[in-house]
DNA sequence: TTGTATGCGTTATCAC
DNA sequence: GTGATAACGCATACAA
């Protein structure tokens, strides 16, 4: 009951096994009826190519290594679907992996990939430039996705964080907010650094001598809701909170709705990805087009396999702002 | 800049290739001090397996197929991070792909996966068992996902719809519902044909002399809002909306509400599968563990890969109700 | 303990 | 047009 080989498809047709190799990669050195013969030993054999061994003949594995790090439900999935929808129009396969915290575990992700894939597709916006570096076989070409990089080597993709911070700014300065504060992502992630960056930059530019005002927090629920408790109990002072990412502003919106503030009038609230929460529950903030970014970042690291290079640059995907309920402006100016 | 192979290993420690596999791989066949070397020459080169190579030699790729359907964005996260988590703690990877709708896309994304596999994990609700039967390989392991199964000749793990049905209906029945409509899933989908199976059943033996009334549907949002504008159109007459997923009754739910019907009073709304919107929205749901779901699949598999055979039998998972507001039953009895 | 040789399933380079 | 045969990178049975 084990598979067949080319090997058998071989002895089934009475031919040579290049014959059966040429016959079935469509070569055209090969005549009408031998190849009837090989097609036709070949079904009744159920034969079906080893792509390992293909693979190592050929030196393509054709499939990319994809190590993501632990993403919440709809980015990773999103992220995923582009990816996949890219690779399997362009005859590729995924290999998923998981870039784990834990920067040694992440080094072995990284590692078990060799030899099976041809590419790798690698988001890890919490891994420190040099150790990243360090990880990546400079044989293997890879495209990198929301990473931090101290010099451009690698080919990568970006969510231009900045615009999208000062986008949410404007349109909270332009409604009128005067103290604006920032909840932030955590420590050492480069999106979540960018976008409060990029909200410092547009207060100071469009309410200049307001102090900017930032809030630890970790892209959890739970840090919007103990945001919230802090502006319950007088702590923080402020007409709209901007956080780095949705799934934190919902948990501060919710805190701040059960405690009877008006949204948006007293406070407005704002985010940052457009996860599907936040359509449904009228949260403003910046969506992200996740698949997209998956698709164009195999579409870039084929093109490259393939040797349509494209130079090391690091593109950059602008998001757009979604003005919903918790910023509405009807009344406001 | 070529990746180092083995034999490069074997060169740079002047030991046969032999030894350094040996070494690289734990036997004890080795003397310290060559082995020493062996490690040293292999860390200098920055030396990783070919594991492509590998598992040829092994006939053990240490990764395997994950095949699955469009699934929509939470499911398919949590399900595809239950899988990780199990197949990375036993050392496996995971080689994702998409079941397409058309069967003979299907097919090819079947047969891509040999030679590449050590096994698969499949997910098709919507794929005719024999086509199904047909497109696996004998020779592959296969654990099958929430797949109809004309008789079971592989391993699978399954929703245990029908009790989760029968707990929705016994709860509406129990707060006093009398005309419980059935919002149903897309054809020839086993999650959707066996919840309304359980649908029916159950209002049979708990209201008995009921006809159960089921709308067509197809798990989209825009499902449970055609099925409210039926009900406002006063062309159905009901007080309890059963919707196959949660998707369809948030749909239900978002276009009653709008048109001003007091949810539950006039009209209580249950769901299937409990997304993450559910409990926000305070949807009454079933909830589907879709992690352990994938997880127990994965383990189902290695299991059976490492000897630890179990048969072929069917698991069932058993889905938990869930009581939100949507079906709040405090003033009610 | 170590090395040589063979095989894993393909493709590709030669001859014929 | 077709058939041997040498890679591809590794593991291992067998010799030494």
């Amino acid at each position: 009951m084990t598979e067949a080989t080319i090997r058998d498809v071989a002895a089934r047709a009475r031919v040579s096994v290049a014959s059966v190799s040429r016959a079935l990669n469509g070569l055209n050195n090969v005549r009408g009826d031998t190849r009837d013969r090989i097609l036709a030993a070949a079904e009744e054999l159920g034969y079906v190519p080893h792509a390992g061994a293909r693979s190592l003949s050929l030196a393509r594995a054709h499939s990319i290594g994809v190590v993501l790090p632990d993403l919440h439900g709809e980015f990773f999935s999103e992220c995923v679907r582009g990816m996949d929808r890219e690779a399997s129009r362009r005859g590729y396969l995924l290999l998923l992996s998981n870039m784990h915290d834990e920067s040694d575990r992440a080094m072995k992700a990284l590692r078990a990939m060799r030899g099976r894939v041809d590419g790798l597709l690698v988001m890890a916006p919490h891994v420190a430039p040099e150790l990243l570096k360090e990880a990546l076989s400079p044989a293997l070409p890879a495209v990198l996705i929301n990473c931090r990089q101290a010099t451009p080597t690698r080919p990568s993709l970006r969510i231009d964080n900045h615009a999208g911070a000062e986008a949410v700014v404007r349109h909270l300065v332009a409604s009128g907010r005067k103290r604006i504060v920032h909840l932030a992502g955590p420590e050492g992630n480069v999106d979540a650094r960018e976008r409060a960056e990029g909200y410092c930059r547009s207060l100071e530019a469009l309410l200049p001598g307001t102090a900017p005002v930032i809030l630890p927090g970790d892209f959890n629920e739970s840090a919007g809701d103990a945001a919230a408790r802090r502006i319950l109990a007088g702590e923080i002072a402020c007409d709209a909170v901007f956080a780095a990412n949705d799934m934190m502003a919902l948990g501060c919106l919710h805190r701040l709705r059960e405690a009877g503030i008006a949204i948006p009038e007293t406070i407005a609230i704002a985010g940052f990805d457009d996860v599907p929460l936040a359509r449904y529950l009228g949260l403003t903030t910046v969506q992200v087009r996740i698949a997209e970014l998956g698709t164009r970042a195999v579409a870039r690291l084929l093109d490259q396999l393939e040797g349509k290079m494209q130079g090391n640059e690091e593109v950059l995907l602008t998001p757009e702002l979604v003005l919903r309920g918790t910023t509405a402006t009807n009344s406001q100016i």
